[in-house]
This record gives structure tokens, sequence and C-alpha cells, in this order.
DNA sequence: ACCTGAACACCGTTCAAGT
DNA sequence: ACCTGAACACCGTTCAAGT
């Protein structure tokens, strides 16, 4: 009974794999993507390699429990849209700000789609779906169209955020609109013509934009 | 003038970027991204990791010039079309075919999209719609869109192809939609209700239908 | 100018050994 | 059951030295 005891209070700072998890984000979301690795992890556990490899199949494992702990938060956080229009927008935006607060979760969702996380952002859309009154035949392509654009997004952000690091987003998008200009105008007409649009353009707006052409798309097919 | 004659006629197999290129597709397409290191290419080319480097900045700068090589093939097949939707089609699916044959090339189109063949591409994309009598306004969210959603597919091919390795299409959608199956109904209802499409879908054909769907809330924006 | 190949600094992962 | 930490098998990249 005494042994029980003393294994019901073990030292709060034991290892786990939530423990572990909770220092892979801290790294992730401090120091990017490229400083996570498992001797940054032994250093700020203050452990050995074994002892997380005791409660973690591998980096990868540890990456999609990561991912899966953020998105976690947001599909649960957006639930209360009753309007299927709505709730897809905001479930979709969700998702955008997630990606944009840690970008290696974009990185992450683009190189293993199959997550936990994905299935349920699928499931999420696909009931929408039907309830705006999508017919049986489409709701599968209408579904992944909607996916499959947001996982363009998510690994543009992922690429855009490794690109960007040091300088801030403005600096970024003047170097990649003065590259835009210096294109030769007979190749490239349309970058050109688009040059200021990029520099001045919104992110998130753009993407609800491309949220809201699928769905005004979807809403096509009846 | 003798020496410059030499120098004119330099044995045929010397190293060049064009060759090493040329055999990092072929380890990439034969034994997959995995496989692509400097000691792999150091043995298929028969020489040593300085020499690589002498044509080369980096393993990132090999895999860009890989990338465009493939998508500089498809930029320039596509061009016949003269009806701009037809040729957006035409473009979207080269893109596709090409990962489908390439996995690789969407992963790195997912890593670094501002490589000049996604420019090439959202160019190419831009000036159809302008000649669709898109709006101004409206071009550069539209062009956007679809780049993000080709982006996607990109991605999600080249992780299927990263999963399936061994195993065959057919057997990989069925492990697939077995594990939809088994989801809990009353969580899951939409993936329940998909897994036959899953299993039956054909990945190009659900591509194009995502293409329509956007092109068809294009349409939409008068 | 172009190439060789050993050496460097780093990875993820394993495993015998401890408690 | 859980942890330690040295060791292993690999990486990408550099660089003194050769031709």
């Amino acid at each position: 009974m005494g042994t029980k005891r003393q294994r019901a209070e073990r030292r709060t700072d034991a290892l786990s794999k939530e423990r572990i998890v909770e220092a892979a984000i801290g790294i992730l979301d401090t120091e990017g993507e490229s400083a996570l690795t498992f001797r940054a992890l032994t250093t700020r556990l203050a452990t050995g390699a074994g002892a997380i490899y005791w409660h973690v199949a591998n980096k990868n494992e540890l990456l999609t429990a990561a991912t899966d702990d953020v998105m976690a938060r947001v599909m649960t956080e957006v639930v209360g849209d009753t309007e299927p229009r709505e709730a897809i927008r905001a479930v979709a935006l969700g998702v955008f700000d997630a990606i944009d607060a840690h970008p290696w979760v974009g990185t992450q969702l683009t190189r293993d789609p199959s997550q936990s996380a994905m299935l349920q952002f699928f499931e999420s859309i696909g009931g929408r779906l039907q309830a705006l009154g999508v017919p049986e035949q489409a709701q599968f392509d209408s579904a992944t169209a909607l996916t499959n654009y947001v996982l363009g997004v998510a690994g543009q952000n992922a690429a855009n955020a490794r690109q960007a690091q040091e300088t801030d987003r403005s600096a970024f998008l003047a170097t990649a609109a003065a590259r835009w200009a210096r294109l030769d105008p007979e190749e490239y007409p349309f970058l050109r013509r688009m040059t200021t649009q990029l520099r001045e353009h919104d992110d998130r707006e753009q993407f609800l934009a491309g949220i809201d052409l699928i769905l005004a798309g979807i809403a096509t097919v009846r």
C-alpha cells in the first residue's frame, strides 16, 4: 500500500509523452522546424535520448502528435456556427490561423495529410456540405477540393515562414514584388500586372477569397 | 590553338550541372526521394563530393534544378490550346501528370513554391483568366486559388507515393478505405458514407473535378 | 578550372547497462 | 518500468591537396 501511494505521488516532472510533445512544440514555435532535434529535446528535458524513445516511437510520431495537439484545439474551438456555409469558413479560417501561428504545422500536414487532424477537418467540411444541400455525388469531390486548397495554402505558409525567418512580412513581400517587377514583361505580363496586388494583399483575406470561390463553384452543382 | 581544340573536345563524360541534375533525376525516379544523397550521386557519377559542389551550390539548388527541369517540359508541351478554359485545364493536368510520374516534384514544389516553375504556372493561369474575361480585381485571387489547389494536390500525391512505396495503388486505397470504415459512425458519419467513393475514385478525375469546381466559382464573379 | 577524398559537424536511432 | 548516455550508421558540406 505504501508502495502504491508512492507510485501515485510520482515526481511531477516525470517524463511522459505529453511533456515531450509540449517541449517539442515549444522548440518548434520559438526556434523553428530545424531546431527540433533529439539533442535539443534531451537538453530541454534534462534527460537522455533513450528516455524519449521510451515514450515516443520516432521523430515522425512526435511531429504527428505535436500537430494533432495544435489541430485538436482548433477543431474543438470552432463548433458554434450553425449556418453550414459560415461553419465551413470558420473551420477553414481556424486551420489557417493555426498554421499562421505555427508554420511547422503546415509542413507536417502537407507531409502527412492522413493525420487524424486532417480526417477531422475533412469530416467537418463534409458534414456541412451535406447540410448545405450539396448532392451526394458531388460531396466527395467538393470536400476534397476544399481540403487540397487548404493543404496548398498550408504548404505555402510554411515555405514563406521558412524563407522569411529573419525579415518581417512586409519586407519579405517587398522583395518578392521587386522580383516580379524585374521579370521580362513579354514573358510575364500577368505577374507584372499583379505586382502591386502581391505587395499589398492580405494572406488571410486572400485565403478566405479562395474558400469563397470554391464554395461558389460548389453552389453551382445542383 | 592546339590547346583550344583540346578544350573543345573535352571528354564527353565530363561533369556539368546538367549531367548532375540528370543523375539526380535518375535516382529520384527509380529509388525515391530518400535515396538522393551526395554519396549516391558520387557513386553514380564516379566522382568525389567536391566535384559536385563545384557545379552546384548545395542539395537544395540541385533539387530546385531537377524540379525546374521536369516542369519546364510540362509548361512548354502544353501550349496548343487556344480556348482559355481548356488551356487552364490542360496546364493543370500537365502539372498533375508530371507530379504523378515524379512524386518528388510534388514534395519540392510544396517545399519551395517560389520556384520559377510555379511562377510560370501562375503566369500561364493568370493570362488565361484575363482571356476568360475575369475582372482585373478577381484575377489575383483566382490564380492564387488555382495555384494553391494544385500545390495541395501535389503534396498529397507526394505523401501518398511515399506511403505507398511497396504496395500498389489499389491495395493502398483499400487499406485507407478500411481505416475509414472502422471509424466511429457517430463521430465520422461523412467519412463512413464516403468510404466507397474513396476506394473507387480516380485521382486524375478527382483532380480535374476540383479544377472545374474552382473555375465554376470564378465564372461566378462578374 | 576542375576534381579527389578525407575530415568535420551534425543527425536519428539503438542498446547494454543502470535504478 | 523507466531512464542513462555512449556508440552506430548515416547525413550535407568543407577544404587542403592534386592535375
